[in-house]
Parts: C-alpha cells; sequence; structure tokens
DNA sequence: TTGACATATGCTGATATAAGCATATGATTT
DNA sequence: AAATCATATGCTTATATCAGCATATGTCAA
C-alpha cells in the first residue's frame, strides 16, 4: 500500500465502487496489473469485492484503514495551528540558547 | 515506511526523543541498520534530528503524519459504531437475498 | 593530538516486488 | 455449446530494498 499505484487505485475508488475495467481505463495500466494490485489490496482487506454479473465492483473497505489512523491520531496535536506555532517559538529560544552557549 | 522497522522505531520514538544507539538497544538491531532506517524517515522528513555533543537525538516529526491522516480520515464515518451496525445489517439483507434468489 | 565513543556510509549478496506478456477461468449472450 | 466479454493467474525479467560487514566521519576527553 505504500506503492503509487495502489495509492491510486484507492483514491479513484473512493468516489465509490468500480468494476476493473473502468480502473484500468482511468488508470491507463495493464488490466493484468490491475487485477494484481487488486489482488494485493484485497488480500490486506484495505478493499472488498462484490460479483455482478461477469463484472466485478471494488471498493474502499474503511474499517481496515482504521489501524493507520489510530495510529497517526496521537500526533494530530503536533500540527493543530496552535500547537504549530508554540513548538515554532520553542524551536527558536532554543536556536537563541545555543548561540548564547557557543559566545561564552 | 510500510517497513515493520520504520513503524518499529516510530513507535519508540512515539514516547520521546532518543539517540540512536538506545535506538539500538530497545530495537535490537546492529547500529548501521538503524542508522539507514534514520535516514529514510529523515528524508521524508517523519523523523528530526538534533545533534547533541556526540549524539544524534531523533523525534518524531508529527506535522509529516498530516497528509496520511488527511487521506485515511474521510474514512473514518465508516467505522464509528452506528455504521458498522448499519452495514453489518445490509449485508445480512444482501446475503439473504441472494439465498432467496437460487431457491427460485 | 591521540584514543574512545557515537553515528553514518559504501559495498555485497540475498530477497522481495512490479511490469509485461501469454494464457487460464468464469459468466453472458446467441 | 460456441463465441465473447471481464477478470485472474503463471512465468520471466528488471529493479528496488534489506541485512551484514567493514570502514569512514565527527565529537569529546585526557
Amino acid at each position: 500500500m505504500a506503492e503509487p499505484r495502489r495509492r491510486q487505485i484507492l483514491d479513484v475508488l473512493a468516489d465509490g465502487a468500480l468494476p476493473v475495467n473502468d480502473l484500468v481505463r482511468l488508470l491507463g495500466l495493464a488490466q493484468p496489473q490491475v487485477s494484481k494490485h487488486l489482488r494485493v489490496l484485497r488480500e490486506v482487506e484495505v478493499v472488498a469485492v462484490r460479483d455482478d454479473g461477469r463484472q466485478r465492483l471494488y471498493r474502499i473497505n474503511g474499517p481496515a484503514l482504521k489501524p493507520i489512523y489510530d495510529w497517526v491520531k496521537p500526533y494530530e496535536r503536533s500540527w493543530s495551528e496552535r500547537f504549530v506555532q508554540l513548538d515554532l517559538v520553542l524551536d527558536e529560544l532554543k536556536e537563541k540558547e545555543r548561540a548564547d552557549d557557543s559566545d561564552k
């Protein structure tokens, strides 16, 4: 899922479920490649399939993304505006301190 | 960052900045490996360094994780309790429907 | 400045992963 | 049943990535 093509596939699927061939068209990749990437995504369960006649509709499986969310969430704090500003100030102070030290 | 060792490093750093050798001890990896992983993490800016005497203190750079957060956040909805329950019900209905169809 | 400590980099071999092509499987229409 | 459409899989080659070892760079202490 670090692979850019996978991200791309997921981004496209974000707008809703799609059959494989639509993905092929939208991404400009060869069909086998797309199927293989989908296989990987399926195995990690970040994507789900539903058979629809001769097509197979792929959609994003939201819940599978929860672990990622949980992992990143604690850091949300560190980029919320107020804290970013505060960190900048602290960094500046730290720099100043270093400068003072080397003056000694 | 898909690499488990990187995740491990980040998890350890989550508790605060650490010098390389502490990471080596905590992770049980060889020092060069750790340095290399840190290099990668540094390049992606998901980690920041501060020189401290002969040590180099590494810490997590929260803001670099924001893009991941932003990407995953839209799906938060899909695993929040109410919706998960709803989805389960819908899936069951769908199954039932399939069963009925094959009875025909 | 020499020695010891902390960290980084270069190189090699092993392993994983993707692309590309051919082809298999499975469902649908006639 | 045959032809056709949609998707999946097998195989090969090219490329990326990691571990491990040796060694380089930079910093502090005596």
